[in-house]
DNA sequence: CAAAATTAAATTGCGCGCAAATTAATTTTG
DNA sequence: CAAAATTAATTTGCGCGCAATTTAATTTTG
């Protein structure tokens, strides 16, 4: 009866809540699985995922403010605050205020820090290995992710702006 | 002279570690963006994403152990026990040692967890919107993502079976 | 059958991730 | 230019997620 009522009530068969069916369960199991084998290349320099991530940024554009690194990486300064005082404890990264501005921050690699780069190429190599994709697949995989971000955070159908 | 010398060691680009490029930064930031969407949707209910999965595995296969939860799902007892407690507090699901083997622990639906499986089907065509993906698109980005999964999970090269 | 080994949950400790509140500096405005 | 509004970062509190330890029950073995 339960069956046949949910059935009627909107024509979704019970396999649709499926675990195993959902997209967001199967980006969720990707993440963990990523951050799993992570884990122990990034114990040998004493950081975690999300700090590599914060030095992924810096490695590209050295000295920028906890605003804008948020900005980078998604993510607000209530998580980069305390992230980036480990980052300092663990020498990798400088903080001081900026003198133009003394609400902004500026973190900055340190020569720890520049040189943790040449080491993560070694470790984005073993990724590779490790996820056994091609690099086109790669590439369309995280192109279609970058799509789907993109639409979960732009909010319910932000489009009608030619109606 | 940084330049060269990276390039010398292993022929990667410095582009190669932009944030942009990473596989895992797009799961990454994919699974945020996933769990910035559900927020709203579950809080109505006083749910966690993560317990709401814990439902959807329930919703599926009532009474499972604790053990069972977790390899649906891929995580551990010290993430699921307090997880567990949460859900009970609730009013979603209850909780009992197995008779026949006191080591585990039964979880089962209540009422009012059975009948939240009705609001499921309304946030999943909510995700379905958010996501702005045809059917034919979420299931092969899902397939796509399993099989990344499985292969990250492995380790390396779990193949050799055939030498 | 009793000791040893194994198994299932729970607990502890730490690092995200986020909301909400706080503090301090800068910009806007009246 | 002083009060009000805004902005950047920090802090607090809570819920994962995981490693490591602990507790209790069951199974294996000598």
């Amino acid at each position: 009866m339960t069956t046949k009522a949910a059935k009627f009530q909107d024509a979704l068969p019970d396999e649709a809540l499926a675990l195993g069916q959902q997209l967001c369960f199967a980006v969720y199991s990707a993440a963990h699985a990523f951050n799993r084998v992570y884990k122990p290349l990034l114990d040998r320099f004493g950081i975690t995922y999300p700090q590599y991530l914060v030095l992924l940024a810096l490695w590209q554009r050295n000295g920028m403010t906890v605003k804008r690194i948020g900005e980078e990486l998604g993510l607000d300064s209530g998580t980069l605050s305390p992230l980036l005082k480990r980052l300092e404890a663990a020498g990798y990264v400088g903080r001081m205020r900026d003198p133009a501005d003394e609400r902004q921050v500026i973190v900055s690699l340190t020569e720890n820090g520049r040189r943790l780069k040449t080491e993560a190429f070694r470790i984005l190599a073993e990724i590779g290995r490790a996820t056994g994709c091609s690099l086109e697949e790669v590439g369309e995989l995280r192109d279609a992710l970058h799509r789907l971000t993109q639409r979960l955070a732009d909010g319910p159908v932000e489009g009608p702006e030619a109606e």
